[in-house]
DNA sequence: TGGATAATGTCAATGGCGTTAACATAAATG
DNA sequence: CATTTATGTTAACGCCATTGACATTATCCA
């Protein structure tokens, strides 16, 4: 629980190989348990002795990069929050302003398409995410994901409001109601607890017209 | 994986008794295994053995009850879909249809309040509902959930629609928006991820008012 | 260069877990 | 009352995470 990792490898120390990787005996193998982690369908139930096992590895040699199990589900789950991060920033500029109502409404389809397909896509690491228990790596997830919601939810909601896609400015409810509809929908699939309705841009798009009515304002081409 | 339960306890042969719970060696284990597993904070991460050992039971008697862990968080899981189909048959009528345009939304701020009075006030047994993975009491969970949502949630829909609260007859796309909102700030509020912005109460009104909207109604009081 | 030191691996053990087999006994049944 | 059924026990198995003691290899520094 304390805060010092006691054996966090220097990979800053091989600056004079020309391959990055500093390989050793098995070669930067808190990178690959980090991969083998990604490729399973089930991260938050992965055995660390099975993963170790795939990579020709006792157990014990996960204890030389990783705390402990939640130690490497946490960075797992940091590195989902990256790509998620990554979604949302390449799915508009948060800087910048929209010139049009239809510019702003296609800002908000496409953080709902960004978000809904992440967890399409990256289904494990969506539930290892937002899913289950409250575990160890869950508090940077809700710093993480707060962070981004915080981030860029409100930029869009902003530029509704800003070229009069809707009629008042956001507030933080609104942002709870976007937010709380995309989320829903992304855990809905990821669960598969709903039939696919439709395919994802069109039930992005769909959202993002209930989501601008919802706040006030028109239908799109009224 | 077969249909039969290997010792299924017969609580309907003591027909003769005055009191029906048939003790034994223990009495009723079953159904304070059952009661053990509500009373966890993280049902999915509750010991077979810890859970018996607080009954002071040994853990193979679990055994004589359940065909596996497995099949006990399933029974669990059943009951909590039971009572949150509780809360909702208490929310409103099914059967009967709103009079008033204050009563269709009405029913469904109720709808939206005990979904997430749920959530709020058996967190636990919402996360084993809702939560992390796909188990094998997921099943049943999928098939109960889709059951009640699309037992309530439509009936609901077309209360507004019916009393002209919205413009246009619902259609399941629309039922997939307001139930993705409900779950998603259910969702949030269960796995802590958000702060609570408003109590209960007001965050079901804010939240039908959003969504009345959302399917082209005006705001209330307009 | 070579010896110290740090990084990274192994093996073996510990204690917890779900699950099962073999057995014991109380309750119900006829 | 004898038999059968329901329900418990103990002891084991194999899996798991984690740790301690040790071995090996890279890196660093005199």
């Amino acid at each position: 629980m304390q805060s010092h990792h006691p054996a966090a490898p220097r990979q800053a120390k091989a600056a004079r190989n020309p391959q990055p990787e500093g390989r050793f005996h098995h070669g930067n193998l808190r990178q690959a348990l980090i991969d083998a982690a990604l490729a399973e369908s089930d991260i938050e139930g992965l055995s660390l002795r099975q993963l170790a096992a795939g990579l020709g590895v006792s157990a014990a040699a996960a204890y030389r990069h990783f705390e402990n199990r939640d130690d490497l589900l946490t960075e797992v789950a940091r590195i989902g929050f990256d790509r998620l991060q990554q979604r949302f920033a390449e799915a508009f500029p948060v800087t910048a302003s929209p010139t049009s109502d239809a510019e702003a409404r296609t800002w908000l389809r496409r953080l709902a398409l960004a978000y809904l397909a992440f967890a399409d896509e990256e289904a494990a690491l969506w539930r290892l995410m937002f899913g289950g228990q409250a575990a160890a790596y869950r508090a940077h997830a809700t710093l993480n994901a707060s962070q981004s919601s915080s981030r860029y939810l409100p930029a869009v909601l902003r530029g509704l409001f800003e070229v009069g896609a809707v009629a008042r400015a956001p507030t933080e409810a609104d942002a709870l109601f976007v937010w709380s509809a995309i989320h829903g929908a992304a855990m809905l699939r990821a669960g598969k607890v709903t039939t696919a309705l439709l395919p994802l841009p069109e039930l992005a798009a769909a959202f993002a017209e209930y989501m601008v009515q919802a706040l006030g304002g028109q239908p799109q081409t009224a």
